[in-house]
DNA sequence: TTGAAAGCGCTAACAA
DNA sequence: TTGTTAGCGCTTTCAA
């Protein structure tokens, strides 16, 4: 099957392959009639622009860049989801890359991305600064990642120091002394803030976190929460409370305390963060720290959006709100869990 | 920060720009000598070739499409992953689409990828006829589509009827006599397939399944689960085993029959198929078909990689096995679940 | 309002 | 073994 260009389309309409430019683009003034008879023949013959050759002639692509660590990680594929949707409305696609936690991969993407002239990337919790990695001025909207702000660099992501201070809280209020830390932030960065806004919100309410209270366990999945938990029973831990920086560390701990006998929330309380859609549905639910994936997608592709048409002088910072979800984690009365 | 290209390089390193081009794809003859050159001139001025260019140039761009319903839905986040990672060490980017269940989006996918001139689709639980839709000569691999095969059109999916087999002689062997089956072919149409066999498995062994007791809930997630519990409890359809054609679904009819007061197995056993990371957590653990969204996406990867090359001169058909996963959710006889 | 033509960066055919 | 050059399909001056 012949493909058809341009070209094509202005003999049929019986034009210059500008003025079928000029329609197809919007450019210039043509007339109401000249305009008809090329949509005409663009229909008639079905014409699809080639991407490419527009690419080049116009020195970038009607392409996104979108990097993540996990793409089965359910806070970036829901991530994903939301942004691809926006920015697919606004005439763009989008290029997906799994880093693997892996700074070296990271900068293979960044490379591919700069080779392929993107016009926007998006990247989540980022190792490397893509800007520095690639070499030419495209827009950037970080998530997850505290980075300077700059005409071409905007940032969003959770609020988390809210969020370690609602797990502090949280912890507390369900009569938590002896608290243990399950942090996450050998695989993201990010989650250092929660560890320090939740360990300054302990020492506020006058409740004492000790150093070998605080596990770093070598994943953040399930098998990381198990770990964690078998660590902590193992060394004969004293605790009655445990923040676990992701949900899925927190359901593989609660497991894991589950096969030793450990009851939740009855000995020991567990408050996770995400709210993935596993916590609901866990023995015992979970309560949780909620953020919202499908409104940090939003705002980052509206963000690197108003950037790529140049209607963002400069970059811009979003800070997302979280919020508690409780559940028979931290319920130690006999409430009822929410739906 | 001026763009560098060929030009750049052959002057750089004093030879033409066929030459460079000639070094960078391993074309045709040059010295040793003109080789180190121009890979020095190439490292000294950082270049990295315009893939527009190369595309527009070769017909062609080193991209791959990959169309799927749902992004976030963890089969297909897994199948990605490894699609991802064998098409990029390959030298081959991917684009992803996410058609929401919908043969209109999808519509939309195919013409944005033939507009992209990617080389290769693959295309999960495709609605829509890839090539019918692109209009180009271009390789597709067709995942969980029972498409005819053709010299650029190959299709990989589960073993489907096995599954329906492994859930049915399962459900019987918990002791089921009344079963109830929860269908998801509403959102995914190969799973008719698990249907029939599920269905036949069934009649062979004796056991009847009345048309009232199929049910198929508008969503395949935990809502619908949840849904497809309600409906059966309200009808009070006479059930003591339950076939969910998705984890999903099974883990929210669970959650429902819960809820209500039915016990999970000692009322009622209950069969799921995926074996999503979740099915592990649940509440009790789900027995369940385990299927394989990573040996599913490399063999797609790997398939599609010959394709393109031109290697496979016939479509090829692969069917990947599936397997039973016993966990508590169908023993009955107080039988320890496997880890 | 429209057309002719240059050129984006690359590869490949043809010459040397 | 290497260089010259045409041209992929498009957009965008510049002229008319």
């Amino acid at each position: 099957m012949a493909r058809v260009t341009v070209k094509d389309v202005a003999r049929e309409a019986g034009v210059s392959v500008a003025t079928v430019s000029r329609v197809i683009n919007q450019n210039g003034r043509f007339s109401a009639d000249t305009e008809r008879r090329v949509r005409q023949a663009i229909e008639r013959l079905g014409y699809q622009p080639n991407q490419l050759a527009r690419g080049l002639r116009q020195q970038r692509a009607d392409l996104v860049g979108v990097v993540v660590p996990n793409i089965s990680n359910e806070f970036f594929s829901r991530l994903i989801m939301t942004v691809q949707q926006r920015l697919f409305d606004a005439g763009l696609s989008i290029m997906i890359f799994n880093t693997n936690h892996s700074l070296d991969m990271e900068r293979q993407c960044y490379a591919s991305l700069a080779a392929q002239r993107v016009c926007g990337v998006i990247s989540a919790n980022a190792l490397e600064d893509v800007r520095a990695a690639m070499r030419h001025d495209v827009p950037v909207v970080y998530i997850d990642r505290p980075a300077e702000l700059a005409p071409h660099v905007s940032v969003v992501m959770s609020d988390n120091v809210a969020g370690g201070r609602l797990a502090a809280r949280e912890l507390v209020r369900s009569g938590c002394t002896r608290p243990l830390l399950v942090s996450a932030t050998a695989h993201f960065p990010i989650t250092e803030v929660r560890t320090k806004s939740f360990a300054d919100t302990l020492a506020e309410l006058g409740v004492f976190l000790p150093d070998d209270h605080v596990l770093t366990p070598p994943a953040t999945d399930f098998a990381g929460g198990h770990a964690a938990a078998e660590e902590a029973l193992a060394r004969g831990l004293d605790f009655d409370g445990v923040f676990c920086e992701t949900d899925r560390l927190a359901i593989g701990f609660m497991n894991e305390l589950g096969e030793k006998g450990v009851r939740v929330p009855a000995d020991v309380t567990v408050v996770g963060f995400d709210d993935v859609l596993l916590a609901r549905f866990g023995r015992p639910p979970l309560t949780t720290v909620r953020q919202s994936p499908e409104r940090i997608g939003e705002l980052a592709a509206y963000t690197l959006l108003q950037m790529v048409r140049g209607e963002l002088a400069e970059g811009r910072r979003e800070l997302v709100p979280v919020e508690l979800v409780r559940r028979e984690s931290t319920m130690r009365g006999g409430v009822v869990a929410d739906s």
